[in-house]
DNA sequence: CTGTTAGCGCCTTCAG
DNA sequence: CTGAAGGCGCTAACAG
C-alpha cells in the first residue's frame, strides 16, 4: 500500500542507496540521476519513512522544545520563536526538515522527565529546555541524569531562561539576569522615593522566583545601608511585604489583597511577572486606590499585553524572541556555544506609567 | 554503548520477544516472569527505541497538535488541554505513553502541510489542526488530499475550532459556532440600543473571521429588517464600517482609529476577538472617548485576560479548554465521534462593563 | 559517481 | 505461557 524507497528506485531505475543519496543530499550524485530520482518521488508521491530512517542512521530529525506553560505567552514566545528558528533550517526538500515539536510539562517535574524520556525513546536530535527550575535537589540530580543520558545518546540539549546545571550534558544555557532585573526594578522604585513596598512572589520553589525576589531585596538593603533613617526597609519589614503564589493574575489579586490587609500604607508593589501584575492592578483599584497616584505597580517579562494594561505597566523587558531563536540555532548546532557554555542575558527596565513617585 | 532489549532479556534471562511482550502489555506474560523483566529493564535504565519500535510495528506514539500561533493563549489553552488529555492516558509503564507534541504553523498554509507531511513520515498515531482553516480552494484541496494520506495511513484526523472538511478522513471535527456567536453579540449591542457599530474583522481569508462577520451582519439585517426606519444600518453602512487586519492588538488599535475616523458618531465597536479587542480600547480611549459611556467595544473567545481589561471585557466565550480535551480523547481513540462526524460547539455571549447603552 | 551487502532494534507470526 | 526466526524500510560502509 505506502510506497517505499526500493519503489522509487524502481521507477527511477537506479539502486535504493542512490534514492537514499539525494534525498539526504549529503553525497556527490549526477545532476541526471538525481533529477530522475525526484521525478519518481514526485510521481509516487513518496514521503520518507521517519522510523526507519532513524533506525538505519541512529538519529531522527525531532527535536523537543519543553515548556512550563504553552498557554502563558512567556513560553509561547520563547518557543515559537525557536520552533521557526529551527524550521526555517529546512533545504526545501524532503530532507533537511526538522520536526520541531513543543511539550508543555505544566511545570510539574514528572512529566518534565517523562517527556524526556519520551524524547529520549525517539533518540531526539535536540532538546530545548525553556523557563525555569525547580529548586528541589532530588528533582535537579535526577534532571541532570536524564540530560545526560540524552547527551550520551548524542542529543544535543540547550538550556533557555533557565540557570546553569551541573554537569557537561549541557550544549549551551541562555540565563535570564533575573536578579538583576529584580534590583533594577526596585531600583527604579526607590529612586521614585518609595519606601514600603509591596513584592508579589513567584512558586517559592523556582529558581526565577528566588532570583527575581533576591535582586528585590539586594536593592532594598543596598538603600538600607546607605539611606539609614527610621524609615529605611529592613529584612523583616520585607519579609512581612512578600506574599508567594503560582504565576497566575488570580494569584496576584489575592496577594495584593493580602499585602494592603497587611500594609495599607504600601505605595508600591512589585510583581514576579506581567501576570501577576495585572492581578495586582486589579486588587488596587478594587480597593479604591489609584495607579499609580496612590500605588505604584510593576511587572517583569513585558509580555504583548504589558504595553496595553491601563496604565500601561513598568515592567523589566526580556528579549523572549531573541533567547528561543538564539535556543533554536544552538540547538540546531548553526550557532557555536558561547565560551563557557553560559550566556546571561540582561533585562530591560521599561518604565512606563504605571510608576510613579509617592503621595506626599 | 545503548542497552538494548536484547540485554534485558539476557538479564532477565528470556526471550527478547517476550521482553516486548512485557512492555506491551499486550500480550499474556506470567507474573512472575514479568517482574524480573521489569526488573532488568530499571536495573538497565533501558529506554525502549522509538524508531525501531515504529518501524516493526507500523506505528508510532506521536500525536500531532497543529496550531497557527504558539504565542496566542486562544491555540495555548487548547492545545494544552488536548496534550494533558492524550498525555493521561499513559498507563504509568514505559508502554502506554503518546508523545503528544505541537507545533506552531505560525498560520502559514505551507507550513501546515509540511508539519502534516513531516508527521506522515513519523507515521503518528494521531493528528489535531486547530483553529480556523484558510478560504483558498487550493490550499483546502492540497490540504483535504494530505489528511486522506494521513488517515490511509493509519493516522487518526481530528479537527477542533475549523469547520468541517470534505471527504472522510477526518475522523471527527469539532467546530465552534463562530456566526452564532457574532450574531449574539451584536444582537446584544442591538438590544442596547446601538445602530452605528463598527467592526473590527480579522483577516479577509479565514473561515474565522468570515463566520464571525456574517453572523454580526446577520443580526444587523434581521434588526434592518424588523426595525426599519432611516437610522437602520443597511448593507452598505456595514461594509463602510468594517476594516480587515490580522488577529493582533496593533491591527485592532489601527482599524479601530480608522473606523473612528470613518464615522466619528460610532457608539459600538465589535472586534473579531479578544486581543484586537485590547486595540481597539486603546484606540478608542486615545481619542478621548470613554468605555462605555461613550463606545461599546466587545471582543469574542474570552480569553483569560478578557476579565482583566479595563472595563472588564464583553466577549463571547468559548469553552477553548474543554474542546481542547475532548480533541484530544478523540485523537487517543478513548472518546466516540459524534454521530455524523461533527459537532458544533457554541459560544456564550458574555456580558462584562464593557458594553452599555449608548449615549442619548 | 553508482550498486551491493549487511545490519539498525524491535515486533510478530509460528511452533512448542 | 515462552522461544525462534524473519522482516519492517532505510542507511552506511565497501567495492566497482
Amino acid at each position: 500500500m505506502t510506497v517505499t524507497l526500493a519503489d522509487v528506485a524502481a521507477r527511477a531505475r537506479v539502486s535504493p542507496a542512490t534514492v537514499s543519496r539525494v534525498l539526504n543530499g549529503n553525497y556527490p550524485v549526477a545532476a541526471s540521476t538525481r533529477e530522475r530520482v525526484l521525478r519518481a518521488v514526485d510521481e509516487l508521491d513518496y514521503v520518507l519513512n521517519g522510523p526507519a530512517s532513524a533506525l538505519a542512521a541512529a538519529t531522527s530529525d525531532l527535536v523537543g522544545i519543553l515548556v512550563n506553560d504553552i498557554a502563558d505567552p512567556f513560553f509561547g514566545i520563547m518557543a515559537g520563536a525557536a520552533q521557526s528558528a529551527i524550521g526555517d533550517t529546512g533545504t526545501g526538500r524532503a530532507g533537511g526538515e526538522k520536526l520541531a515539536v513543543v511539550c508543555n510539562t505544566g511545570g510539574s517535574p514528572e512529566r518534565e522527565l517523562t517527556y524526556l524520556t519520551l524524547l529520549q525513546r525517539q533518540r531526539a536530535a535536540a532538546v530545548v529546555v525553556t523557563g525555569g527550575a525547580l529548586d528541589d535537589p532530588a528533582h535537579i540530580a535526577a534532571l541532570t541524569a536524564k540530560l545526560a543520558k540524552l547527551a550520551d545518546a548524542g542529543t544535543r540539549v540547550v538550556l533557555c531562561g533557565r540557570p546553569p546545571m551541573p554537569g557537561d550534558a549541557v550544549t549551551a544555557t541562555l540565563a535570564f539576569d533575573n536578579r538583576g532585573g529584580g534590583r533594577l526594578l526596585t531600583e527604579h522604585l526607590l529612586a521614585l522615593g518609595h519606601r514600603r513596598i509591596g513584592y508579589v512572589a513567584g512558586p517559592a520553589e523556582r529558581s526565577t522566583t528566588r532570583d527575581r525576589l533576591e535582586g528585590h531585596r539586594e536593592a532594598l538593603a543596598a538603600a538600607g545601608a546607605s539611606g539609614g533613617g527610621p524609615d529605611a526597609p529592613g529584612d523583616g519589614a520585607a519579609d512581612r511585604l512578600t506574599v508567594h503564589g503560582p504565576y497566575t493574575r488570580a494569584a496576584g489579586y489575592e496577594a495584593t489583597r493580602e499585602l494592603l490587609a497587611r500594609d495599607p500604607s504600601l505605595t508600591a508593589v512589585v510583581a514576579a511577572n506581567d501576570t501577576v501584575a495585572l492581578g495586582a492592578c486589579a486588587a488596587v483599584r478594587e480597593a479604591g486606590l489609584r495607579i499609580p497616584q496612590d500605588v505604584s505597580v510593576a511587572g517583569f517579562d513585558d509580555l504583548p499585553f504589558s504595553v496595553d494594561a491601563v496604565p500601561a505597566l513598568t515592567t523589566v523587558r526580556l528579549p523572549l524572541h531573541e533567547a528561543g531563536v538564539r535556543a533554536g540555532r544552538l540547538a540546531m548546532g548553526t550557532d557555536t556555544p558561547p565560551p563557557g557554555g553560559v550566556e546571561t542575558i540582561a533585562g530591560e527596565l521599561t518604565v512606563r506609567a504605571s510608576t510613579a513617585p509617592p503621595r506626599a
